[in-house]
RNA sequence: GCAGGGGUACCCGAGUGGUCAAAGGGGGCGGGCUCAAGAUCCGCUGCAGAAUGCUUCGCAGGUUCGAAUCCUGCUCCCUGCACCA
């Protein structure tokens, strides 16, 4: 008696794998390569759902590759530089490194007992100086090739985190960490000119698999527009106002132009107007507002006349210059053309300051602009233009027009803008690459020379509550040292690098981890990542961030000649959340923590409902993977994971579904008691569960494939037991065919659960492991369709059976007892095949349908002569909402039809099954005309649709 | 406001023109097994009905011989961006 004891066999495939490194792969051309990778972790401690539920994915699909032959590359390492350690040591006292350590042994310690398959030889840290001496080392070759700049500007600086941020750090200008406010400071920082690359990393994303929201979010973040840099010189004045727009084709209908308060002309400008304290007072305003109230506030524009004008150089026209509060000094110029007749924030700036409107694109061609009250935002003919030859120009004939116009007379330009920036990647902390640098009185700012790599961090640095700042900054023997090129007393640089840097390439050096003496080796890398990292898993919360930065630094590192590639994620999942029941007020819209269960809301007192929301800290309802794994094991936390839904949907969790799940394991494993129970040597179901077994293995592959694993597994874990308990009702199976059906079965328990596939393919006595197996391909055999046809017909029977005998004890005085099965007569089938044929021909069957069937033989008996033509209807024409029979009979049961099975053997060989099934005495069975017409049901019978009468 | 994704039975969730009253799971109900419970196995789970008919896939229209599926409008939910010129 075999029993399923997770407990046991876990811990002891686990350390099978391990001593035969069944998971180490390494390059080799003979074999197709599989790189399956997750998005690593920032070790914060414990491993939660998330984890779990991504690292589930990413190893079902990693060990499925193996068994298809791949070389498979899985590795998992940890993002382990970053604030969390620094604030911890900073609490508690002690070093961020010893702090990030003790987190990793704890993650990888979880990791292992859920027997995820990686390579561990490639495990890394990106706080370790092996890791990050190669962040120094592109660092210096971005500083060669002039992808680094440092300059002063204005960044975006975290009071809380004491550091500046990037801009995809900024969330609602605020951070994106704490949550606190951000503001602006002028600041001498070091950028990456992303930039460079913008243009490639948008136009690249119409080739790569990733999910189209992702895609949308880069798009958006990127930013590009096409239009027209427009100069309008201020009268008066030397200077001129750059002004980007995209609608080129409004020029003519420009009333005024609008510089943000920051714009460095505008004090210029308003100095000695008398609109001079208006300005003050609004730039002000608009340098102290909060985020918060700017949100609130902004709906309401405003704009301070400065005095002076403008030329629009097309028209020659004088127009008056703005500051408004909702222009933005980073985008574009810093200052608009504004079109109020067609653009709506300009029409209402307009209406409140009482500027002209003046339309000059129409609606419709050779006709005059109609839209009155709001501004028509659409493309139109121009019309009504202060020059020659623009009127009934459209779309971008006429923008492109304009810009011809400008550039010929130098006031203007075509010219794209980008919403991207530059990557700010300095920070004022500690726990991070320090950026390889010095700073010499007399030389400047100095790379340090590559052999002086790494440049590592301090592990003597005390770190208090006390202390603010960059403890690295007043580390005498970090900082204090020797300019490289001229031997003087210089300066360590002291900002380290956004740790967004540390994972942009880390799948890269994955590739070629145990590397000394470069980041990685070309040759390596071009095995690898051919066409990119085959599946790359992880959450949304990364989809404009860490992706795009890995997407620049493997585009740059190619222009380095350090690799082949261009893009290094081919397919990209993004796995959806884990969620959880938690109180919810539908009146309030409010979600409360788990411990308000039950209790009504504490706002409006209406009783707390339930929803299910991300799991999360703050409310409560969180799921601890390792009680799970202590309570059911890792198999089976891994069988709900990946049945509860597919990867990109959310899913639920639910205590009960994981019990079931739980039960499923048993049921599964407890089949194999069915070896000691079967002596026969061959059975009756043998043909038929081998023709279902290889469909099944077909289409699982199809679906592992394609990562569509929630319904692999349901083929898996769940039809796989119902095809072989249906067989063993259905006659039994002999032991041979049992013996091949449940070893290829291991093999698809095997990526979902591995540790029981392990023990169930050892309890089998396969000598090899199932992580070293390579399975063959499935093989469908010819006759499969017609084995399954058949018993599919049977199954048919027995549910139509079983429908209609509720029905007949309704009518019946004494219960049913007897049942009388009239199979079709054999000019039906004739018929029915004549008539696949026809439509296999493109028959029109509605209009010389019935010319045919008047004409054939069977028609001839006048007796026969209304269920001929009865029939004939049903099989070609059907009725009003569904198609003859012809058309909605699936290739099996055709194929079964036309190999002219003898239905009522087929039937009769099945009789006590179904006697039993369907709970009656006897049965009998004959071909309809040749035994009594019982109950006048001959006439239902057709193929595959016999007629029953109970009695 | 813009962009992306959604609304399917008690719940979760598959399903992209006919084979769909709609897979699978959870839950519920009934039956077999059992002294009994659990586990397990079988069945039922829109309404009516001797094999058929009716109603149903967010709401309202439309295309079609035929719509959960295609089109139009509306509505609600989620996610992201948000004065981007």
């Amino acid at each position: 008696m075999v029993e399923y004891n997770p407990d046991v066999i876990e811990p002891r495939w686990q350390s099978i794998w391990k001593e035969a490194e069944a998971f180490n792969s390494d390059v080799d051309s003979s074999k197709p390569k599989f790189y399956c990778l997750e998005m690593f972790p920032y070790p914060s401690g414990h491993m939660h759902m998330g984890h779990v539920r991504n690292y589930s994915i990413g190893d079902s699909i990693a060990r499925y590759r193996r068994l298809r032959g791949f070389n498979v590359l899985y590795p998992m390492g940890y993002d382990s530089f970053g604030m969390p350690a620094e604030n911890a040591a900073r609490s508690k006292g002690g070093h961020p490194h010893d702090v990030t350590w003790s987190n990793i042994e704890s993650i990888r310690a979880d990791l292992q007992r859920m027997g995820f398959s990686y390579d561990w030889r490639r495990e890394l840290a990106t706080s370790n100086a092996e890791y990050y001496r190669w962040n120094q080392w592109i660092f210096l070759k971005f500083y060669e090739t002039g992808l680094v700049e440092r300059r002063t500007a204005p960044v975006n600086w975290c009071n809380d985190c004491e550091t500046v941020l990037a801009n995809e750090q900024v969330k609602n200008n605020r951070c994106w960490r704490c949550s606190s406010e951000v503001v602006q400071k002028e600041m001498a920082q070091w950028f990456l000119k992303m930039t460079t690359y913008a243009d490639e990393l948008l136009d690249d994303l119409d080739d790569i698999g990733f999910p189209e929201h992702v895609k949308a979010m880069q798009r958006n973040w990127i930013g590009r527009s096409h239009g027209a840099e427009i100069h309008f010189p201020v009268v008066d004045s030397e200077h001129t106002i750059a002004a980007f727009t995209t609608r080129p084709d409004t020029i003519f209908g420009v009333t005024f132009v609008t510089l943000s308060p920051e714009h460095p002309l505008c004090e210029e400008l308003v100095e000695g107007t008398e609109q001079e304290v208006e300005f003050r007072a609004l730039a002000d305003e608009c340098a102290k507002l909060t985020e918060f109230e700017r949100i609130n506030m902004l709906r309401e524009k405003k704009g301070v006349f400065l005095g002076r004008m403008a030329l629009n150089p097309l028209s020659g026209e004088e127009i008056p210059i703005y500051a408004g509060n909702f222009v933005i000094a980073s985008y574009g110029t810093g200052a608009v053309m504004a079109v109020p007749a067609h653009d709506q924030r300009d029409h209402e700036f307009a209406q409140k300051y009482d500027i002209p409107i003046r339309r000059v694109l129409s609606e419709n061609e050779g006709e005059m602009p109609k839209t009155e009250g709001k501004a028509f935002e659409g493309l139109g003919w121009m019309t009504g233009s202060a020059r020659d030859g623009f009127d009934g120009l459209y779309g971008d004939d006429a923008k492109q027009a304009v810009i011809q116009a400008l550039e010929a007379e130098n006031s203007g330009k075509g010219s794209t803008q980008f919403r991207l920036k530059d990557w700010l990647l300095s920070r004022q902390r500690f726990w991070g690459t320090p950026i390889p640098f010095v700073h010499c009185t007399k030389c400047g700012v100095i790379p340090v020379p590559e052999e002086d790599l790494p440049v590592s961090l301090p592990l003597d640095v005390v770190f208090s509550e006390d202390e603010s700042g960059n403890p690295l900054a007043s580390h005498a023997e970090f900082v204090n040292v020797t300019c490289p090129t001229c031997g003087e007393d210089a300066r360590r640089e002291t900002d380290t690098m956004d740790t967004f840097y540390d994972s942009s390439w880390y799948f890269l050096r994955f590739c070629d981890a145990m590397n000394e003496s470069a980041p990685y080796d070309r040759n390596t890398i071009d095995y690898w990542m051919e066409g990119g990292v085959d599946l790359y898993i992880g959450g949304i919360e990364h989809a404009i961030m860490h992706l795009l930065y890995a997407r620049f630094f493997t585009k740059a590192l190619r222009d380095f000649g350090m690799n082949e590639v261009s893009e290094p994620f081919s397919r990209l999942v993004c796995q959806g959340m884990v969620n959880a029941p938690t109180p919810y007020c539908s009146s309030c819209n409010v979600e409360y923590h788990v411990d308000l269960t039950g209790n009504v809301c504490p706002q409006c007192d209406e009783i707390l409902g339930s929803r299910s929301a991300k799991m999360s800290k703050s409310l409560g309802n969180t799921v601890s993977p390792e009680v799970m794994i202590e309570q059911y094991g890792a198999d089976t936390v891994r069988l709900f994971i990946l049945f509860g839904s597919n990867p990109e949907a959310g899913m639920d969790w639910s205590d009960s579904a994981v019990e079931a799940n739980h039960r499923q394991m048993h049921q599964i494993f407890s089949i194999l008691n069915l070896i000691d129970e079967i002596s026969d040597e061959i059975g009756p179901m043998d043909s038929w569960l081998a023709a279902k077994r290889r469909g099944n293995l077909r289409s699982w592959w199809d679906s592992m494939d394609d990562v569509r694993i929630r319904e692999a597994v349901m083929i898996s874990h769940f039809d796989m037991l119902t095809d072989l308990q249906w067989a063993m009702r259905r006659g039994g199976v002999g032991s041979s065919e049992l013996k091949k059906h449940l070893t290829v079965w291991g093999t698809m328990l095997y990526p979902a659960t591995p540790h029981m596939a392990e023990e169930w393919n050892s309890y089998l006595g396969n000598e090899i492991t199932l992580a070293e197996t390579i399975i063959d391909d499935p093989n469908v055999d010819e006759d499969d369709v017609l084995i399954l046809a058949e018993e599919g017909a049977l199954k048919n029977l027995i549910d139509s059976a079983r429908n209609v005998k509720g029905l007949a004890e309704r009518h019946s005085e004494k219960p049913v007892s007897r049942l009388v099965i009239q199979t079709t007569p054999d000019w039906k089938r004739e018929l029915l095949i004549e008539a696949l044929d026809l439509a296999d021909s493109e028959f029109d069957f509605m209009r010389e349908g019935t010319a045919f069937i008047q004409q054939h033989a069977v028609f001839a008996d006048e007796a026969k002569r209304g269920e001929v033509m009865q029939y004939w209807r049903a099989l070609t024409i059907g009725s009003k909402k569904t198609r003859g029979r012809v058309f909605t009979l699936r290739d099996s049961e055709k194929a079964l039809i036309r190999s002219k099975h003898d239905e009522t053997a087929s039937i009769k060989a099945a009789i006590s099954f179904i006697a039993d099934a369907i709970d009656v005495k006897s049965i009998e069975v004959y071909v309809a005309g040749e035994g009594d017409d019982i109950s006048g049901k001959a006439r239902f019978a057709a193929p595959l649709l016999p007629g029953l009468a109970f009695l």
